[in-house]
DNA sequence: ATGGTAGCCTTGCTA
């Protein structure tokens, strides 16, 4: 089962370029995030004339996920357990097969210093508690997303100059870490292990082109996971197209059990 | 050289 995540910045603005990867590489199941709009104004139907299913949870003008599937989701369970007062559309999980998917839109942060910091590190938290209870599960899942982390300065283009940054700090590090070293697996470094390999790269300054990228996007694995762990790449493809996403899409290979 | 882009609606905010 191929699984991807893709943060598309804007379903509406992306529709062509996301009809287009999907049906060039077909994924079995494909994470959104930053959809920018409402759950009723998602464009579900030119999704389901491909032959996907779709479950998505939005908000307007900001955040919102969805998970696009071949298969029929089970047990869908929209937004991140831990405070019913939090309204940002940022979680949504479900089973397809047997395999529990999380599409995750994990907050930036910045600038640190305000009120966003805070917010996000509390969402880290809440993240490692969901992480806890869907490890006590013992099921194959993968938490698939843009989790605004830069895990070491190997992913990174400039790690002096975003050291303070939300995405790079030590202490949003730390908190990254302790999800992973629960027993997760990132799956892009089990067969990827040179440094400088990028999921985003900013429209501004000419960082495309230039390689100025950050990798933000990842896919961590249970063990039932990791132990059928096939492949895993970062599609550059779509970055480099008309009218891109600042993200580039990111899949892994979860072979039969 | 103290910049630059994109998307949304809030013509500022978020990233």
């Amino acid at each position: 089962m191929r699984i991807a995540t893709w943060n598309v910045n804007s379903i509406k603005a992306r529709l062509p370029n996301v009809l287009e990867w999907i049906a060039k590489t077909s994924p079995d199941v494909l994470c959104l995030q930053e959809t920018k709009c409402q759950a009723h104004d998602f464009p579900a139907l030119e999704f389901q004339s491909l032959g996907y299913q779709v479950e998505v949870i939005g908000q307007k003008s900001y955040n919102g996920v969805a998970i696009l599937s071949k298969e029929k989701a089970r047990d869908v369970m929209a937004g991140l357990p831990g405070d019913d007062l939090d309204e940002q559309a940022r979680y949504i999980e479900a089973t397809f097969g047997d395999i529990r998917v999380a599409s995750i839109y994990l907050p930036n942060g910045n600038p640190v210093g305000t009120e966003k910091y805070p917010y996000k590190l509390r969402w880290m938290e809440r993240l490692r508690l969901r992480t806890l209870d869907l490890l006590a599960s013992e099921q194959a899942f993968v938490l698939a997303g843009d989790y605004n982390i830069c895990p070491t300065d190997d992913d990174v283009y400039d790690p002096v100059g975003w050291r303070e940054d939300a995405l790079c700090r030590q202490e949003s590090r730390d908190a990254f870490r302790s999800i992973v070293h629960l027993g997760l697996t990132d799956a892009f470094r089990v067969f990827h292990a040179e440094p400088h390999l990028y999921s985003f790269w900013d429209y501004q300054a000419g960082a495309w082109p230039k390689d100025n990228g950050l990798r933000i996007d990842h896919l961590l694995l249970s063990p039932q996971a990791a132990d059928r762990l096939m492949g895993a790449e970062i599609d550059k493809g779509p970055r480099g197209q008309e009218r891109a996403s600042d993200h580039t899409p990111v899949w892994c290979e979860i072979g039969p059990a």
